[in-house]
DNA sequence: TTTGCTCTTGAATGGCATACAAGATGACCG
DNA sequence: CGGTCATCTTGTATGCCATTCAAGAGCAAA
């Protein structure tokens, strides 16, 4: 009983140090965000982040997590929409954690439970393509080479900035080209 | 004259200032290369970088502009080739540099000096890719949206571990799509 | 009241990019 | 030859960073 009303202490209070080092990530990037600005602004000294994350990185990863689990929220209102819908729904999805995504593929090399993070992450994204794709009539091997391409060209527009209708006609285009007329 | 002596003395001091930044970067990586590091393999203080760049992301800049112009070199090789195998060899190419590709997308926020180098460079390449393209019959329209897409293709592989096979089929699938039959 | 767990902190460590002012070197000019 | 000036180098310092460690506070169970 107490046992867990102090559980439940624990994760109220990870989630309050997630949404303010969510804010603060996505705001300042996270190379712009120190553990001692992050502490500041929730009233705690800087160390006392280290009792709850083994580090920063893990920090990071706990806030993705929130953020996927957002996402994960509103999937539902696009499961039955077309392939270019889907893509053009995590394009804004995803615009939203702009900085991060760039932050993640920087520090892949450096960070083991961010890589498996990631790779974990496109596991899962690549799977729900190409269940898309081959729903679609797409042969599975064809499926795959088509959902690796699909995410490179998501990342690459969130990396760089394109007006609206650029994006419109890469996704148009990649839709075309993948699906057999 | 004099003066003139200096001034080669100049450029053979950055030359060699410039491939060891190189060699440390491509094998540390950006932020595991500290210029205290850079400077202890040089054989001189750290501040001495200083002298010669005004800050980490000048002497960064300097090394892409180095390794580009090796890569200008090699380019004659492949200019009347195919599409795809132009964008193999670009491949070939970046992955010697893979750590650096991703440094520069991460650290475009943040440094002014970079995402000018950065945009610059883009908008050769796809320059380049475009004129490939209407070479082949591609309205300039149609070339636009494509050179996008294929640079997305090699950042995406680039940023991402595949095996040859995939970025063949990957290489093979664009090339088909983007060019009339 | 004592034991022990959960959580927080003060104080420190070693590293980092970078700034500044003082020196060394060597070329030119009188 | 002596002095002046620009070029290059350095010693030293600053303020930041992520992270560590040992000491404490608060509170539950025994």
């Amino acid at each position: 009983m107490a046992k867990n009303k102090r559980d439940i202490d624990l994760k109220v209070k990870q989630d309050e140090l997630e949404s303010t080092a969510a804010r603060l990530f996505l705001s300042l990037g996270y190379d712009g965000t120190s553990m001692n600005r992050i502490a500041r602004e929730l009233g705690v000294a800087p160390n006392t982040l280290y009792w709850y994350y083994a580090s920063k990185d893990e920090l990071l990863v706990a806030v993705l997590n929130r953020q996927m689990s957002q996402a994960l929220v509103r999937l539902p209102a696009i499961v039955d929409k077309s392939l270019k819908e889907k893509m053009a729904w995590a394009l804004r999805e995803f615009e939203q954690s702009r900085e991060l995504v760039t932050t993640v593929h920087a520090r892949l090399e450096q960070s083991t439970v961010l890589r498996e993070w990631h790779d974990q992450f496109h596991r899962f994204v690549e799977a729900a393509v190409i269940h898309t794709l081959q729903a679609d009539g797409v042969t599975q091997e064809r499926a795959t080479m088509l959902a690796t391409v699909g995410t490179f060209l998501v990342e690459g527009l969130l990396a760089h900035p394109h007006s609206k209708r650029q994006h419109e006609a890469i996704l148009q285009w990649f839709a075309d080209s993948a699906l057999p007329a």
